[in-house]
Formats: structure tokens, sequence, C-alpha cells
DNA sequence: TGACCTGATACGTCGGAGGTCTTGAGCGAC
DNA sequence: GTCGCTCAAGACCTCCGACGTATCAGGTCA
């Protein structure tokens, strides 16, 4: 094994036993280099790895820190990911949606806040009967994204924060502004919030499935 | 941004764009970072965090290349992330597995071979009555693989096999073990298998949300 | 007291020098 | 002709030393 992945491992190693915790600093790169039996340049190239996938913050003249580790900011690494992805896996990804965020909000029908409810309805009610493509997308990503926060689960937040990622919802959307689909959206939306605000959470559930499915069964005829 | 960020950032875009794909190889090191500006020792930094989720293969001897950029290749990269989590976020991940895996064997029954069943079955068999520690994580690790595997989707596949991760189960069995819960255990496997063979997927969704909300509710009580 | 300056510290970037591994061409034995 | 070996070229691996740049703490001066 490379020293560079093997430093990767010994500083995972630190974090996952404890040695390190979440914004512990790290020794400065030329003492852990030698700590670790490496040159500084590999030792950077680990660092590096690690910073990108949020484990590691690197910051110029000062140091380098262990993260918080929340799994919002680890997982948020993922959306990252899912940039790579080209059409033909959009389909699973939306299928894996459409299990989440029903149950996520099911989850959010028994616990949202009166002032959550009041902020999505206000945050509909901005919108109008005619928004521009690029309000609608980041409505509909603000208002499933209010949901989701509202179970209570934050490792399901930031599932589906990455999952919903800016491309794949900018992809499907371009083309789905063409048909009538905007306003059964703005229903379904309003459908959803009331469901929410009944504290009805199998209706919940069921509008949330029928919002995601529509998207579903639209993109599935145009791909 | 540094000039490294900034090499990810190109490195990233000639793949999205298609500039670069799937089994492509990049140009070699000393090129690259002509090409892009900067010195081979920070592109090296940018090659090594691609590589190490997954995006980048590098090949030493040989010269770099872009992955298959399969979903189940880049999200077996969350595994690595999900190692960081400690304990007290356990829950929220068995939280989301909670909701995956029942609508996953639900989706399985539908569309499993008679092969795979047998297999499935066969390796039931092997385990025998009174298991190891070792041979019942790995049994159970398998199985539920096998099952999400003939849902037919690949995403849904890898994302529950980086939540079911080695780490998290293995902490989840080592306590569970000292119980009774081997046989419960083991009684719902074939329950679940029975299910499935039976075509019936509410009946296998069931039995899946009853065997992971025993995991959890034993996991609750011991926290 | 507060703004500014300055030195120490630590990360950022670079160029070059060997080292190691993979690959494929060339060549001889069977 | 095929198989196996040798060897050289190509590409990544690792290291070193130097210099650039950003941050912070402490001191200076109005």
């Amino acid at each position: 094994m490379a020293v560079t992945d093997e430093a990767i491992e010994k500083i995972k190693g630190m974090i996952v036993s404890g040695a390190l915790r979440p914004g512990d600093r790290l020794p400065k790169e030329s003492e852990l280099a030698a700590d670790l039996g490496l040159s500084r340049n590999s030792l950077r190239e680990a660092v590096r790895a690690l910073s990108l996938i949020r484990i590691l913050d690197v910051r110029q003249g000062d140091g380098t820190y262990v993260t918080s580790l929340d799994p919002q900011l680890l997982l948020e690494a993922m959306s990252f990911v899912v940039d790579f992805h080209r059409d033909d896996t959009v389909l699973e990804f939306l299928a894996v949606r459409r299990i989440l965020e029903p149950a996520a909000t099911a989850m959010a029908a028994l616990r949202i806040s009166e002032q959550q409810l009041d902020a999505l309805t206000a945050q509909l009610d901005k919108l109008g009967d005619d928004p521009s493509v690029e309000d609608l997308v980041a409505c509909d990503l603000e208002f499933h994204r209010g949901i989701v926060q509202s179970s209570g689960n934050s490792v399901l937040c930031s599932l589906l924060d990455g999952l919903s990622g800016p491309t794949t919802r900018a992809r499907i959307w371009r083309g789905l502004t063409q048909e009538d689909a905007v306003g059964r959206t703005l229903r379904e939306h309003r459908a959803i919030l009331a469901a929410l605000r009944d504290r009805d959470a199998e209706a919940a559930r069921s509008w949330a499935t029928v919002h995601i499915a529509s998207v579903e069964q639209w993109l599935r005829s145009t791909l």
C-alpha cells in the first residue's frame, strides 16, 4: 500500500479511535509527516483527500483541524459524487427518493412545529401562481428541505439533500416546465402542507408519494 | 481558491461534460499539470483526492483512468464516511435503513429469481442453529445484500450497503449476541425468505420492518 | 484606548531528482 | 508457431529544499 494511503488510514484511525476529536487541531504538516514516517508532500496528498470529503478542515496560515463530523457535513460530500452520474441513473436515484421522502414527510407530520408550518405557507404564498423556472426550482428545493428537516433525523435529511442535488433537480425541471406540470406541482405542495397541518401522517405520506411519482412518470416517458 | 481545488473542479468538469468518459485515460501527470497550469505536486493532490472517492483510478506504472462511475462504486466511498460516525448517530442511520430496507425487500419479492431464492436458502441452511459470531455477522450481511440486489436498483443497493457498513454492524452484533437475539434473528431471516418465495411483497416488507425494528429496539435500550 | 505594524507560524506552490511498477517489444528455446 | 524470458521505455511514487502567502499574536505609537 502506498505511504499516502497508509497516512489516510492512520489519520482516520486517530479520529475513529478518539485520539483526535472533532475540532481538534492536527500537528503541523512537517511534524505529522515526521510522526507518520513520510514526506510532507505525500502527507499533504492524504490531508487534501480527507479535506475533500470534509473530514479535515485546512486553514492556510492557521492549521489543520478535524471538522465537526456532523452527518450533515459528511453526507454533503455525497452531492459531489452524485454530480458525476449521467441521465441513465437518474431514475434509480429518483426511485430511492420516492422511498425516503414519503417516509420523511410522514415523520414530519408528527413533529413539525407551528412556526415551521407558517414558514412553509408563507414560502408557497410568496411564489405566486406563475413563477419563473429559477424560483420554482429554488422553492421546490426549500419546501422539501424544510419538511425533511422536521423529520428530526439529520442523516435522513442530508441523504435526501444529496439525492435531490441541484444538478439532478435542474435537469428534471428544465423540461418539466414545458408542460402543465407547474400548476399540478404547486397544488401538490399545497396538499402536502395541508396534510402536515392536520397532523395526518398517512395523508402526508401519500401526497408525497404522488408528488414524486408524477415527476418519475414524466421523466420515464421522456428518457 | 487554491490551484489544487481549481484542478479538482476542472477534472470534474471534464468528466461531467463528457470530455472524459468512463474508462478513459488521463494525460500523464506532467502533461496534465502543464495543461491545467500548476505543478505536478499540486496536481497529484487533486488526483489523489478524486481517487479516494473512486472517481479516478490510479495505476502505478500504467496511468490514471476515469473509473466506471457506477453508482455502486461511487457510493462505496460513503462507507468510508460512515465509519467516522460515533454511536450517537448510529440510531439515525438505523432509522434510515429501517425505511429503505423494507421497501427494497418488497421490491425484491416481485423480481427475485428462483435461483437466488435457492441460493439464499442454501446460505441459511449452511449456517446451522448455533453459528459463531463472525459467521452470523457475515451471513446477515450477505443475506440482506442478496435480497437488496434483487430489488433491481443499484443505487438503493449501494446505499444500503454503505449504511449497513461493517463497522456499524459489528458494533451492534457484538453485544446483541449476548442475549437470545440470535435465534430470533435466524427465525426472522427464514420468515423473510418465505415471504419472498410466496411473492408476497407486503409480508416481506413487514418482516423486514420487524427484523430491523428489533435491532433498533435493542440498541435503543442499550445506549 | 485603539489602530497599525511586524515577526513568527503554518499552509500553499513549485521544480527537480531518484525510485518502483507496468507494459510491451524483442528474442531465444521448445 | 508458441511460450517464456529479458530488458528498456513510460508513468506513477516519494522525497527534498526553497520560496510564496495567509493568519495570528504581540508590540508600538498616536
